[in-house]
DNA sequence: GTCTATATCGGGATAGAC
DNA sequence: GTCTATCCCGATATAGAC
């Protein structure tokens, strides 16, 4: 196995496990296993369990963001907007449902990392409320702050999926299918919901 | 100092600890220092670090969740409840921060041990949802499956506490007063926002 | 009931052979 | 580049004196 496989398999195992278990709760022995590789090799080609976290942070996690940007600055209706990023945002979730936690806990832990990375991702949120105000000027949309409702919008689209674990069990008495097709409802649900709550 | 006051410092520090720091980034030691006592005392007390962690979880967490029961089961107007609700939550929330994003992480470890301490509080969501159908019926809301409610109202007052330490860089520059006024204004706003969302 | 000292263990990291 | 063996430290937990 060359390089460059093992360099990937490691991420990748390394992903999965941190995602699952958070930062704290990894060990490398158990990145190792699922990499089906040696626990010397991860010191090999990431010379810490610090180093390795956070290429994985770089790696994988702030794909995420970019696209709530691109799609408010499109050209496209601003309801309709609503519901494209409402839409992909939580399928993007449902193909990675535990981020939402993992982000959270890791924001607690220590914020100032996940914000440098957050820089690093170049997002600009400052023009999506920019796109956000001139609805209201056109009268299209209640007189909401930017920033409540995009803080609301991420809360109605993260926050089922931080709480799955106990949402299961509390509202579908732990049936995940069920669960699924609550999600699966909201890809639409959320997005009428936030258009009431904000249409003039 | 004898027994009982002990008892009670061990667990006012241990509660502060694990809030702010998570159960895996606290220490026994930590906790001791807290409470100005010695490390092989808390082991006298509580027998280890997961005894002693569930005890400080039945002990505090679950005094929240009663108060929305109580008040959506109250005879008042249903938007009005929400107002309470929310109002209520979102300041309970304000004097401890750091329980959503405990909470969380908590969840997410060990779901099952969650769950059990929330059917020992004997909340009934149950006859929360019943207030809400009779409001669809009776035409004063939107035909919202109470679940999607509950989920949508939980997310709005939680959602910015368990995310706090990201927002507040991303959209205040990392200003805590700032925060604080932002959270101030969700106490009446988010109420606005959810009953114009499910309003027929 | 409270302390000091210590046993024990798990996990991150390194040395060094191949 | 990959492995085995080992070091080392931090944290839980216990023993035992007072």
């Amino acid at each position: 196995m060359e390089d460059f496989n093992t360099e990937k398999k490691i991420l990748e195992a390394a992903k999965a496990v941190f995602i699952e278990k958070g930062k704290d709760g990894t060990t490398m022995q158990a990145i190792a296993d699922k990499a089906e590789i040696n626990k010397a090799l991860l010191h090999y080609y990431f010379r810490n369990k610090d180093k390795l976290f956070m290429t994985v942070l770089e790696d994988t996690l702030f794909r995420f963001l970019p696209r709530i940007e691109t799609t408010f600055l499109s050209d496209i209706d601003f309801f309709e907007k609503i519901r494209i990023v409402v839409k992909d945002y939580i399928t993007l979730l449902s193909e990675n449902p535990f981020i939402p936690a993992f982000m959270i806990n890791e924001m607690n832990r220590n914020p100032d990392g996940l914000f440098e990375q957050l820089l690093k991702s170049g997002i600009r949120i400052d023009l999506v409320f920019e796109t956000i105000k001139k609805e209201i000027i056109k009268n299209n949309i209640t007189n909401i702050t930017p920033k409540h409702f995009f803080i609301n919008l991420l809360s109605l689209c993260i926050f089922p999926f931080a709480t799955r674990p106990l949402m299961q069990r509390v509202l579908f008495e732990n049936d995940t299918k069920a669960y699924d097709q609550f999600i699966e409802e909201r890809k639409t649900l959320t997005a009428e919901f936030i258009i009431q709550a904000i249409k003039a």
